[in-house]
DNA sequence: GCCGCACTGTGGTTGCTGTCACAGATCACG
DNA sequence: CGTGATCTGTGACAGCAACCACAGTGCGGC
């Protein structure tokens, strides 16, 4: 069916064998998520993860005060609330989807009874993880090396790699529609300085802005600004 | 033998099974570093991880200017460079010993042969780095979220459970020597700010200085700074 | 015990970035 | 095709923290 096949297909691109992928595919039970709706909030506690479909969610830490940071946006394929699952700890973001979404729910009883007779699965997840520790440690070197310019850059570039659409003549489509409140608070700035930022490489020919989507005009130069 | 038994004990403590620690160790291949010896660098390629016997490392990324975001300080029992080990691709920070060190070194190879015929090695890896990525998030947060004070605040009180020795009358020595460089360098933060910090709190009577050696006066005052 | 070197304390200045305030633009939707 | 709501652009201002400069301090080695 439709759905299990994208969930295999989407796990497979990340190195999975498409077999096990169906396994754990036939242990998850699908759910479906309305605009805004969250799907889990940071210290609940938490037993399964997630692998999404449909839809995109987004994973964020929400301070006292109420502003959020960005942890990561993320697209059908990919797979989110494992830490939980993983170390037993309560669940350390909030998760919520942007648009309606469809999600495939595992619980950890059967993933780990699936798991320990095929390993390739737990290597699967620490290859997975792994890389999103990494992602994370890049995260906070930008944070403290780079000025804000270079941060956006990083995040624009980022989202990019997520869901750009490369143009023929070497431009790059940012086919997700970021709002600038979203770009700040992934790169932890105030809304009004990603602004002035955009704004001053829109003039400069960086960036462009095609209905409602950002495109990155020529990466190679914008990619300049992560080294200084 | 002692060295393995070091291991196997610490190991454990991060709940392992001690039979499978000990399996590990077999495996594992010892080598002592040097004073500031540098163990591997970011961009190396890397198919090896360690288990820290003694001594104490800095795992930090530098930038091209040459300052550098300390991401963590090891000391006996933990485990250093899995993450390349586990996704293959090149280390992501520089890792070197703060004083005269002993690691044991596993490849990745024996690791992996090892690990799928026993997949509780694997539940424990993928806790532990879950556990390290959880962490990662926060300081990212702390970042985002806390003016320097509070940043400080939260290093500080994480070097005092790394290396902290509760006082009978509450107080903590962190018995382990920080450099207000170190400091500054893990809160991402200009020396001369971490400097006039801890000297407002000793002037307040948080924290002392005890023979070369912090000391949180109180804990619980200085933990209140986490959130604020 | 003395010297040097690394670490620490402090002032002054600069500048990035957050905050506030508000006008203009765009969009979803009836 | 209005119209409210949300998103975007821009100016003014304040404040935190970086940077520079240098004086004091203490520890380790000879």
């Amino acid at each position: 069916m439709a759905l299990a096949n994208i969930f295999t297909e989407s796990l497979a691109l990340a190195g999975l064998d498409p077999a096990l992928a169906d396994g754990l595919a036939q242990l998850a039970r699908e759910a479906a998520l309305a605009p805004n709706e969250v799907l889990f909030m940071a210290g609940d506690p938490g037993d399964s993860m997630y692998a999404i479909l449909e839809g995109s969610l987004k994973v964020a830490v929400i301070s006292t005060e109420g502003s959020e940071q960005l942890l990561a946006i993320m697209g059908p394929g990919q797979v989110v609330g494992e830490m939980a699952l993983l170390d037993g700890q309560p669940r350390s973001a909030t998760v919520q989807a942007i648009k309606k979404s469809k999600v495939l729910r595992i619980d950890k009883a059967d993933f780990v009874r699936f798991a320990d007779v095929n390993p390739a699965i737990y290597r699967h997840m620490l290859s997975l993880i792994s890389r999103r520790l990494r992602q994370a440690n890049d995260v906070l070197a930008a944070r403290s090396f780079l000025p804000l310019p270079g941060r956006v850059a990083v995040a624009l570039l980022q989202l990019g790699e997520t869901f750009g659409r490369p143009l023929p003549d070497g431009r790059l489509l940012v086919h997700y529609k970021v709002s600038q409140s979203d770009l700040a608070a992934m790169v932890g700035a105030a809304r009004e300085n990603v602004s002035r930022i955009l704004n001053t490489w829109k003039r400069d020919g960086l960036v462009s802005r095609i209905s409602g989507y950002y495109c990155i005009e020529k990466p190679a130069q914008l990619a300049r600004l992560k080294a200084m």
